[in-house]
DNA sequence: AAATAGCATTGATCTATGTCACATTATTTG
DNA sequence: CAAATAATGTGACATAGATCAATGCTATTT
């Protein structure tokens, strides 16, 4: 336990052992089983939660009732409603355990604890941010221009590893298309194969 | 000059006088002339600019030659492409002036600097930066869910002074819809009143 | 004041994707 | 292991918004 944590921070900021010995007492180990949700929507984002292992989805649901995917969180990754978390108003979103998960969660006061303590950090949690940042930017450039192909084929060049652990639906609700579609772009490309 | 940006600072995080000095003299003031570009497609992104005044577009050109708008950068704000500036690499974006500018402009080797001597500015940075990813990702759910006219509406909540500033043909490339389409869905509203 | 260029509007199509309905196939779970 | 439940696939049809093309504005510029 801790060492893919560990690792993570480290290949973005140097901390001492003791800097990360104090890190680890901030955290508490939670496992949540498939199906279970880390956060419903209404609910204040108590935790951030770094994810040791297992997979998770953070969605919203519209008001037509459709989900639509933000993020999938996977080993090393973090997941929260950032805003909710900060600000400490309820969330819109929900976060759910796709697999049996293994996390270490954080509460705001232990954040904040933990930037006061040990202010290098700030940015850790800079750079994180930034690269979440550069994605979502990349993701709405191409709902603007690309078509339901185009998205998917970026998807398996990127993420190749994720289709084999979500339903193609939530792949469809992640590319922001319906799963009709996205089932007949993937029978178009096994046609021209 | 840089009262805004000081007042700008002083909103997310608490620095000294004698620090805010030291800040200042990392930028390099720049006027730029409506029109012009701050950043070009394919060149790397040198500086990150405060914007004192007026008014800058970040936006990108998709193969099919369409030009997608991915934010307006007002007094206030920052304006750069963050992934260009941070790795060096060739920016695929450009940024460009709307209106005559007023600029404070600051290269990665005197943000490292910054970053360095006042670490507190990670803080900063990481609220900045949290902020954008919060617009950013609301704007993709948008993009999944909402139709042209209520992407247009909640655009004219937020940021109702950005329609007297800006063409309306920017504003729907901001939105993700054609010229058009927003022409009509303008009409449809303005009909129904 | 004429001229030129950029913007916005409007109409007539076209098309990618959504919607609805049902069939088929996996995967859970009692 | 069977029944229930969830996921995927496919067809027929609907539609929001794109595209193409023409026309009318309005601002600068000369």
């Amino acid at each position: 336990m801790y060492e893919l944590l560990y690792e993570k921070i480290r290949e973005n900021i140097s901390i001492s052992e003791e800097e990360f010995n104090f890190c680890k007492t901030l955290f508490q180990p939670k496992k949540l089983r498939k199906k279970r949700f880390l956060l419903g929507e209404d609910d204040v984002c108590k935790y951030t939660a770094f994810v040791e292992k297992g997979l998770l989805r953070s969605f919203i649901i519209d008001e037509k009732g459709t989900e639509h995917i933000l993020q999938f969180s996977l080993e090393g990754w973090w997941a929260a409603d950032l805003s909710s978390f900060l600000t400490g108003e309820p969330s819109k979103y929900n976060i759910e355990a796709l697999e049996d998960c293994e996390l270490l969660l954080m509460t705001k006061p232990a954040w904040d604890l933990l930037l006061e303590k040990i202010p290098v950090f700030e940015r850790y949690f800079r750079i994180l941010i930034e690269k979440n940042l550069i994605v979502t930017q990349r993701r709405l450039i191409a709902s603007f221009s690309d078509t339901a192909e185009e998205k998917y084929y970026k998807l398996i060049q990127n993420f190749p590893h994720i289709l084999q652990r979500v339903p193609q639906h939530m792949i469809a609700s992640y590319l922001g298309v319906t799963r009709e579609t996205l089932s007949r772009v993937r029978g178009q490309i096994a046609a021209r194969k």
